[in-house]
DNA sequence: CGCTGTATTGACAACGTTCAACGGTTGTGG
DNA sequence: CCACAACCGTTGAACGTTGTCAATACAGCG
């Protein structure tokens, strides 16, 4: 049940807090292990815990009332998510999956408001946190509103090289099974044209694909295609 | 340049605080008055104040690389704009530009910490307010991704009587004025597209057009159109 | 009165979705 | 252990929504 300090004591959220400080919120979480497959919280759900992520990879997804599915974002290890509570809102947006076999820290949402009353520290954190999720946002809004498929695709798998990259000797290994349905979901496209793009940079040597698996291999060359002002 | 308190009591940011408090905040405030067509800040300024609005219409901008614009929200009366230094920026994102006369009021940045150190309250709204404005950019991806260009355009109307409605004879006047383009850069399209629409609906009496105006006659039928699955 | 910014409308092209069929891989249950 | 289902991916063809290009009209303003 316990979790020693030296696990976390490396993610940004924790590295400007003394051991003790991060010894009393560590007491009061509890680790919670999630298999690949598995939901963490679903949409509509009850936020009465929120989280961070230890090890692992999550997507956050959204159900429009007509059935459709997107991919709000991606939970990497270090990320503070499901605090809807401090959002006001009573029920979590979003449905948190587990992409690979994932390590949470949980704690009731209560306790946030002592949270960032013990540690002012943490509310700052939070709302540097939202604040650059809410760029995140605006930057994917701008990208949705002025540029065409490709680029967009381009810049999505570019940030997921940031997130979640792993060098290998031929390029850069994304670190999580992840599909065409799924880059379709974070553009918003269609899994098809995902898989033609992904075919032509293949050709064209950029990416290497492969079932869930995604290798690029040109980083430049890709950001290149991204930047490109249309022709 | 000092404001009364009765002046901004009604707003949402202050009618939880005690007399005395928002008399405190209000003598350290600065009313700026600014013209239609005049900027509040620039996109990539420094950000040495916050503000909030008392009166008239801002909308937000960011321009793109490529030099695209779109519009990122219509500030309405109440709300707290422009807070980018809480955020952990420097600079803002994006440009605040007064689409009608405007009464803003000012504060320096460097009194964040103070206000909500002495009004915890207001770091508990601030993070409110980022969360809807999340909730807001997230339901705007959601409709850029799924959604076909009539219906964003009708969500965006529709969101616009929410916010700027004002009651006429034959239906609801957005008490602004707002073009075709401003239309497109909300939505992600052309203003061609948003003019073919606007004639299309006129013809159906749905709403009534003109330079820079806008009047919705038939809101049951837009919330229709909005909300009607892909046939 | 002419200029500038806004709006309308048509023709056309194209990007991307939809529909459809097929191949390959993984995992499961008999 | 093999057969089969379920899932993921690929690719072709047709269609349609929407952007692009272009021409015109109109309102407001100096």
């Amino acid at each position: 049940m316990k979790v020693d300090r030296s696990l976390v004591k490396s993610f940004a959220l924790f590295n400007k807090m003394t051991d003790l400080d991060v010894d009393v919120l560590l007491a009061q979480a509890a680790p919670r292990r999630v298999a690949a497959g598995d939901v963490v919280f679903d949409q509509g759900g009850i936020a009465d815990h929120f989280f961070m992520l230890l090890h692992g990879r999550l997507k956050v997804t959204q159900v429009t009332a007509d059935g459709q599915q997107i991919i709000v974002r991606v939970v990497n290890p270090g990320d503070l998510f499901g605090f809807a509570k401090a959002l006001q809102r009573v029920d979590y947006p979003g449905t948190a999956l587990a992409v690979s076999e994932s390590i949470a820290l949980c704690w009731p949402t209560e306790l946030w408001p002592q949270f960032i009353d013990k540690n002012p520290h943490l509310a700052v954190t939070a709302l540097h946190t939202i604040g650059q999720r809410l760029e995140e946002a605006h930057a994917r809004i701008r990208e949705m509103s002025t540029q065409e498929v490709e680029r967009r695709v381009a810049h999505t798998v570019l940030r997921l090289v940031e997130q979640a990259g792993k060098k290998e000797a031929a390029g850069i290994r994304i670190d999580f099974p992840i599909s065409r349905q799924d880059i379709a979901e974070m553009t918003g496209t269609t899994l098809h044209t995902v898989s033609r793009i992904l075919s032509a940079w293949e050709a064209k040597g950029l990416v290497e694909g492969g079932r869930q698996k995604l290798l690029v291999c040109n980083v430049p060359g890709l950001t290149a295609l991204a930047d490109e002002a249309k022709k």
